[in-house]
DNA sequence: ATGGAAATGTGATAATATAACAAGAGGTGA
DNA sequence: TCACCTCTTGTTATATTATCACATTTCCAT
């Protein structure tokens, strides 16, 4: 499936509100950057270029769109290239991964502790990125309640945008 | 990818307690039944049978897993008859997609309103369905925070569940 | 400089999911 | 009853997503 053909067409940002894309890109770029160097991470020039396509996209793109666009600049074109760029991504909290969408969206608060949810627009494959922090510990109470040691959570909602609601 | 291998091999129940399988599966299909004649659903050969391999399994299974048991009995054996099944089950709310794991589960409580959260096991893909009426709530009060209207909520925990971690 | 770990590139293939169409089952009104 | 319609099922084919395995390169610490 290749995603969000009908945003994309329509120029809906992720995130429901006008911003400056390409300043805040720059931004948790710099941060990321920073957060690498400080953990000793490689943010090598794939993984790299990849969480920028990711910024510059400003919504959830699948691994093909990804891999066909690293590509087209030069790297590798099988698909582990873009898959071991995003699970980089993802397992040091560089991007998540949308699963209600198999696609992946950069983090925009890399280095923050947060335990996100995701609001995705049935309509027009936006996505926006919530911090809930109360979410989490309310599921690592009843996770206790079952005896259930909690390590990582998912929340995807599914609903209309503000945007495609007023149409 | 094939679900719960270890699961199986290792008979970890589904909810991490140990209980009466056949007798709570066969309430909940008494449930779904009489839901499916109050709402005027088909519960078709396929469809009920789907239903009761997932709660005979008592965990999570891959539409193949449903598909292969489904041939051996008779039904067809090309993936639109399981797809179809089981996109029955989850649009009324007679199963649950694990998009963690590609799979699909019987619901524990067909019928009642709830928005349920997913406990996964890392170890052994044991699935637990809580009820998590409060974090439906949160999350709609976010989701109002910036104009989203959600129809819909997932929540997966990936974690440990209390028989591996005694391990 | 060099040995070892990490990262990359590539070919092949596995696993998951859907499209499209023909045939059958079952209900409904004439 | 029969014609009609809708929903469901079966099947072929294919699309989409993801991983395995192995050779090569890069990077860094010694």
């Amino acid at each position: 499936m290749t995603i969000g053909k009908k945003n994309a067409a329509r120029g809906i940002p992720a995130g429901f509100s006008s911003h400056d894309h390409s300043a805040c890109a720059e931004a948790v770029l710099a941060r990321t950057d920073a957060v690498c160097r400080k953990a000793g991470l490689r943010l090598t020039p794939v993984r790299r270029r990849t969480l920028e396509i990711l910024l510059e996209a400003h919504r959830a793109l699948g691994a093909y769109d990804i891999l066909e666009r690293l590509r087209k600049e030069g790297f590798g074109h099988q698909p582990p290239v873009a898959y071991r760029a995003l699970d980089f991504l993802v397992e040091n909290g560089f991007a998540h991964r949308i699963r209600q969408l198999n696609a992946f969206a950069a983090c925009m608060h890399p280095g923050e502790e947060h335990a996100p949810a995701f609001f995705i627009c049935r309509d027009c494959d936006a996505v926006a990125e919530a911090p809930m922090a109360e979410v989490r510990a309310a599921v690592d109470a009843a996770g206790s309640g079952i005896g259930f040691q909690v390590e990582h959570t998912n929340l995807e909602a599914v609903g209309v945008c503000p945007d495609c609601a007023s149409e």
